[in-house]
RNA sequence: GGGCGAUUAGCUCAGUUGGUUAGAGCACUUGCCUUACAAGCAAGGGGUCGGGAGUUCGAGUCUCUCAUCGCCCACCA
């Protein structure tokens, strides 16, 4: 028998466990058709988060669903080695013990980040068995392990082969913190506070200047040229003749350049080819010389002069001075502008010229782009509207930058002697040949992850078996660091999509609507969600709350509001299990169910097939909620009530376990560990564990039409109810009751009518209610009747009467609407005068 | 500047191809310790769906427009 309460903790003990121990989370049964989801793997930095458990639930459901409805249901963990996070941790964790990571060298480095991974990783772990996850733990993979390693590699070989790889000299996004280059997507615009600087530009031998506007005054150390535009009859003249850098007092040329528009600012623009894309480009176009004025760290180098050694921002502090010493700045405007910053580490990117390895994006993207446009073999968003995010990214997109300055991730393929360049699988043979020192984007491995966690490049069972992945879940946010990535790279060395279906959620964000944050300090751990209110009201939270693609609040009130679900169901098995002690099966007969009996199953089986529905199109909020309310308002309030008079009946008995069961198999994927524990207490079940039962099915044949009735006796009960409220009828009051015989004791039950109150007296006002299914009158003795409820009941009616009268007579709407709509209407109406008149009687 | 989303009850959110009287949870009112559950039961109150225009027999749902908020992208010398 159950505990009075629910009790999370008790619940949740040794299941996990159990479940590994009989590998019912194994996949491989090759009788049945393979369902195949590989987990988005997280960062092995730190601890999950809501986040990851809003996601994770996510696919544990389906995958749940799918194992029980008869698939051979494959769900792939795994962890990324996510190589700039991971790095900046152990960094910062090995500086907190005094140690330097240059000193340490890269073999002793990466000996410490591997041990922080496996820390990490088995921490991962156990928070994955916490929230129940029914990972095939034999699967599982890791970005930086060998098989994925050589998956990598062979991309990298092979794309650079096709030309879609090539190293070269170009402006990117260097990070001055982690000392590594970053990819745009890895950029963060931020709007700061900022200043234009208005420099003198004196040309050669005159006394006249131009003037120029720069955010980055300290930048002018590597100007190689001042733009105008052609066109710009301001500035024609100059066109061709020399200015003097300030401070450096260098000649450097005016030349004519579209880059600088007319309309913007002065017309006159420094050009900085070293440290800015749009000024590389006009020093490509006129072959300026490129001036690197910065060291990897942000600071000042040696060919800043005085400068050298100072810090980017204070360089810049310093520069403004000396400019205004020598009069040649005309002013500061202060402005706001958006100013990128490092996703990983926060500081300010600086653009910065750098030989990096870049992939080739426009051929791969316009690959996507085409195949979107194929119905059999795009990947279909849930929500929809996210693959215009995807096309958009693909629409725009740069080269993307894969090298990372950076010791922890894969390293890149490429050995050096000389001039020679070799890019392979392996070293290649002769002496002197000096590998690459940078490692790749971490996402460049984690683009290959629906394919290379299969086994790919080998031709293997399961790549054959569960590619491509039957569904991806993840956020929005994701979708072009991950989603776009994975997608090209399938198609490119796969021939296919990645996966079918790509569903997309939000971001989760505090009860104030706010982003969780460190910085905040709103963040929630999951693992405390859990130990107050338990894994599966946190899961049913998580999953039912928000509609497809959406954002969700985190809100406490609302888990407790799960924890009191599943609270309810606890006590509706309780009851159940109470009272079917010596039922052995559930083959009740069809003749034997009494009319509660037929309602309740067409209402379980109408249920059913929403719920199918819901899960189908991963709508978990529609199928949590019709669930919700089958479970607390059809089965708790209304078919346990009536059953409790009909305990003594075998079918009552069965047709509660019935129902009982399918309501723990539907539940099941939201809440495991509570579906899992009352399962195990039925006297009747078809498996030793609910995970390998089966999902419940619509069946036609206990689809019963008497249930129209007994929805209208529920109907007229409610009623009844009211009507004893509002005019404070007592226990006492005398009741004359005539009902149709079917339904008599239901009504009797439900409003608790006994022998002694029935015809008990006949006097006093008279209270009537009529319905086509009972007539009764409850007689109450020094009250007067309130007619005016009565007599607004009758006014809205009459008001909703002459509404849909004129609706009926309207030609338009019977000729045009659908015919089922118009006779819903005729019989809506023809009810409603029924009504009218048996009110008016009472009147 | 471009795109996307949101705007529905006091709060947080649903509302599927346009079709009865727009739903839920929490909060609120009233009455109940009825032996599955007071973290419960019963009965209620509360919104005209951001504003405006249009299409339609019929619009929360489709179109246009305006407003506010949020996100993404671009610009940012």
């Amino acid at each position: 028998m159950l505990d009075k309460k629910y009790n999370h903790k008790e619940v949740e003990k040794g299941k996990y466990k159990k479940w590994l121990e009989k590998e019912y989370f194994q996949s491989g049964d090759k009788s049945k058709d393979p369902y195949c989801i590989v987990i988005p793997p997280p960062n092995v930095t730190g601890k999950l988060h809501l986040g990851h458990a809003w996601d994770t639930a996510l696919q544990d459901i389906i995958i749940r669903y799918k194992r029980m409805d008869g698939f051979d249901a494959m769900w792939l963990p795994g962890m990324d080695h996510a190589a700039i996070a991971t790095e900046a941790k152990v960094v910062a964790k090995l500086k907190k013990e005094g140690i330097n990571k240059y000193e340490l060298g890269r073999e002793g480095f990466l000996e410490k980040a591997w041990e922080w991974k496996e820390e990490y990783a088995e921490n991962i772990r156990k928070q994955w068995a916490k929230l129940g996850l029914s990972l095939d733990y034999r699967k599982e993979r890791f970005t930086l392990d060998e098989g994925l390693s050589n998956a990598v590699k062979e991309v990298f070989v092979r794309l650079y082969n096709e030309g879609l790889i090539y190293r070269g000299e170009r402006i990117i996004n260097w990070d001055p913190e982690a000392k590594t280059a970053l990819s745009n997507e890895e950029v963060i615009y931020k709007e700061v506070k900022g200043a234009f600087y208005h420099i003198k530009y004196f040309i050669e031998g005159e006394d006249d200047y131009l003037e120029i506007a720069t955010t980055r005054p300290e930048t002018l150390l590597g100007d190689t040229a001042v733009a105008v535009n052609e066109n710009d009859e301001r500035y024609q003249k100059y066109i061709g003749k020399n200015v003097i850098l300030p401070l450096l007092n260098k000649k450097i040329p005016v030349i004519a350049d579209q880059h600088a528009d007319p309309e913007f600012g002065t017309g006159v623009v420094k050009i900085t080819p070293a440290h800015d894309p749009n000024d590389f480009e006009v020093g490509e176009r006129h072959n300026l010389e490129r001036i690197n004025i910065l060291n990897e760290d942000g600071t000042m180098n040696e060919k800043t002069g005085k400068y050298q050694g100072l810090d980017r921002f204070k360089a810049r502090d310093e520069i403004v001075k000396d400019l205004e010493k020598e009069g040649l700045l005309i002013k500061i405007e202060e402005i706001t502008h958006n100013v990128g910053h490092s996703e990983r580490t926060g500081v300010m990117v600086e653009p910065y010229l750098s030989k990096q390895w870049f992939v080739k994006m426009r051929p791969l993207a316009d690959r996507i782009l085409e195949n979107q446009k194929n119905k059999e073999t795009k990947v279909n968003f849930v929500p929809a509207r996210y693959e215009k995010t995807m096309n958009h990214w693909m629409e725009i997109t740069y080269d993307w930058c894969i090298s990372r300055q950076l010791w922890w991730g894969h390293r890149i393929p490429a050995w050096y002697k000389g001039e020679e360049v070799y890019v392979g699988l392996e070293k290649p043979k002769g002496e002197g040949w000096k590998q690459d020192e940078d490692v790749l984007d971490t996402w460049f491995s984690s683009a290959l992850w629906p394919f290379s966690t299969l086994g790919w490049p080998n031709e293997t069972e399961d790549l054959k078996r569960y590619y491509p992945n039957n569904v991806l879940v993840t956020g929005y946010d994701i979708i072009p660091f991950w989603v776009n990535r994975m997608t090209f790279q399938a198609l490119h060395f796969t021939n296919q999509r990645p996966f079918k279906d790509c569903l997309i959620h939000g971001l989760i964000r505090d009860k104030m609507g706010r982003k969780m944050s460190k910085s905040l300090g709103n963040g929630v751990d999951p693992m405390d969600v859990i130990d107050t209110y338990g894994a599966d009201a946190l899961r049913f939270f998580l999953t039912t709350n928000t509609a497809p693609g959406m954002d969700l609040r985190y809100d406490e009130e609302k888990v407790k509001s799960a924890w009191n679900f599943i609270n309810k169901l606890w006590n509706a098995s309780r009851f159940v299990l109470m009272n079917i002690e010596d039922i052995d099966n559930i083959d009740y007969e069809g003749k034997d169910l009494s009319i509660e009996d037929k309602w309740i199953l067409t209402k379980l089986n109408e249920t059913i097939k929403t719920v199918r529905t819901n899960m189908e199109k991963y709508e978990f909020n529609n199928a949590g909620g019709a669930l919700y309310k089958f479970i607390w308002e059809d089965f708790c309030d209304n078919y346990i009530e009536l059953s409790k008079s009909k305990l003594n009946n075998a079918t009552t008995k069965k047709v509660l376990l019935k129902v009982i069961t399918d309501i723990l198999k539907m539940l099941h994927p939201f809440m495991p560990y509570v579906t899992e524990e009352i399962y195990s207490k039925l006297n009747v079940k078809e498996a030793e564990s609910i995970m390998i039962s089966s999902y419940p099915k619509y069946n036609k044949k206990e689809v019963f039409e008497e249930k129209e009735k007994l929805d209208k006796v529920i109907e007229d009960i409610t009623n009844i109810r009211n009507l004893k409220v509002t005019n404070n009828i007592t226990k006492e009051a005398g009741i004359s009751l005539k009902a149709e015989k079917e339904v008599e004791d239901i009504y009797k039950n439900m409003l608790k009518i006994t022998y002694e109150n029935l015809n008990k007296e006949k006097e006093g006002e008279k209270y009537e209610y009529k319905s086509p299914y009972i007539n009764i009158v409850y007689f109450q003795k020094g009250k007067e009747i309130d007619k005016n409820i009565l007599k607004t009941e009758i006014e809205k009616l009459e008001a909703s009467i002459n509404k849909r009268k004129k609706l009926l007579a309207n030609e338009n709407y019977v000729n045009k609407a659908p015919a089922n709509v118009v006779e819903q209407d005729r019989k809506k109406l023809k009810e409603e005068e029924e009504k009218l008149e048996r009110l008016k009687e009472q009147l």
